[in-house]
DNA sequence: GAGGCAATCTTGTCAGTGTCAAGTTGTGGA
DNA sequence: TCCACAACTTGACACTGACAAGATTGCCTC
């Protein structure tokens, strides 16, 4: 009777958990995550309004999930970077191939605060943030390394943001998004004039 | 009856219209936009669950009414800029003055498509931010003008963002948010080497 | 100043939602 | 085989946004 279920089914469902988070997932990068409903997600699922609250709980508990479940990937992301300028590009990359986790991660309103797996995964994408700047050579950075960190994040977090809102559907235009980035990068980090 | 009325009652209840707007602004700058209910705005301002429709229509006219008024005030402050990095200072300012604006006037989704009022105060801030990078000398900016926007709007928004998320407390600290601003916009902006 | 009109607000209602409690079904281990 | 537990269902409740229709109030005109 389920739609696309993943031909085994080692419980009821299959894997609802997943099936339920992949829904969720379109949702929010549709129409933003107040257009969720759990009963809506219960639906396409093909099971009882309340199921989904037995894998999370509650609409908080879900998203929680999904927060976490970005952090996990984008510290993967940047964990695999060059170099600084690497990635930021990864994480532009990350934004636009996972926007409706990139919107989750920064509405700190809609998670739950102290959610251990949420704290650890979060921890990791900073810290692989943390190794790519001190990665970068004490002359291009400026007089205080954390600055320099704080500079890059705010760059590459905020051409992100902004790319996802259209908001520079017109200045970017029909190149790649991710090489407008590496001209701005380029921008932040030069050896200082002489 | 009424609990804080402005003297005058120049209407049934004073001045509804404005006191939803302000019931409104609370919520959101404490709990987010998804925390916003019509009904409890109605509450706060002792009159009966509709009222609030016969101002803004719905949910979504009132925060479209929020971001028109946002992006309304930001031009404003933005158009006093001295240069540009003046202009970012003003950003983060205007950012954290008005956290709740903020954050609508960047979720549209929330938002009523064509809507005239915030299409035009919309335009009216981003006029006053081109304004701001047309006024930087050629050889501080890059080789495209219009990228050097990008990069400034970028870095502005993404601190702003961060901030009002709480994720740069670490970093910043005890300092001033806009006193690190201008260090992160003078790491931007400056001559390229020689 | 009296009457009418439109803006403002109220009352009532409906479908939809999140969440809780209690019951049912299926699974894997002893 | 049986039992404990996880996965899911059913039912209920308070709350919400939205709509329709009615009541109230201030203003404008004559």
């Amino acid at each position: 009777m389920s739609t696309t279920r993943p031909t085994k089914s080692p419980y009821h469902h299959g894997d609802l958990r997943r099936a339920i988070l992949t829904a969720a997932l379109d949702v929010i990068a549709a129409d933003g995550p107040s257009a969720l409903s759990l009963r809506d997600l219960a639906r396409r699922a093909g099971v009882s309004h309340a199921a989904p609250a037995h894998h999370f709980k509650d609409r908080t508990g879900l998203l929680t999930a999904i927060a976490a479940e970005g952090f996990g990937l984008l510290a993967g992301a940047i964990g695999e970077a060059a170099d600084l300028k690497d990635a930021g590009v990864r994480y532009v990359r990350f934004a636009r191939e996972h926007p409706a986790h990139f919107q989750v991660m920064f509405a700190p309103e809609l998670l739950r605060d102290g959610d251990l797996e949420l704290t650890t995964s979060r921890a990791l994408a900073t810290d692989a943030l943390r190794g790519a700047v001190s990665a970068v050579p004490p002359e291009g950075r400026g007089p205080d390394a954390r600055l320099a960190g704080v500079a890059a994040w705010s760059l590459a977090h905020g051409f992100a943001t902004l790319l996802l809102g259209h908001n520079l559907d017109g200045a970017v235009g029909e190149r790649d998004p991710e090489e407008v980035f590496r001209v701005l990068a380029s921008m932040l980090f030069r050896p200082a004039p002489a």
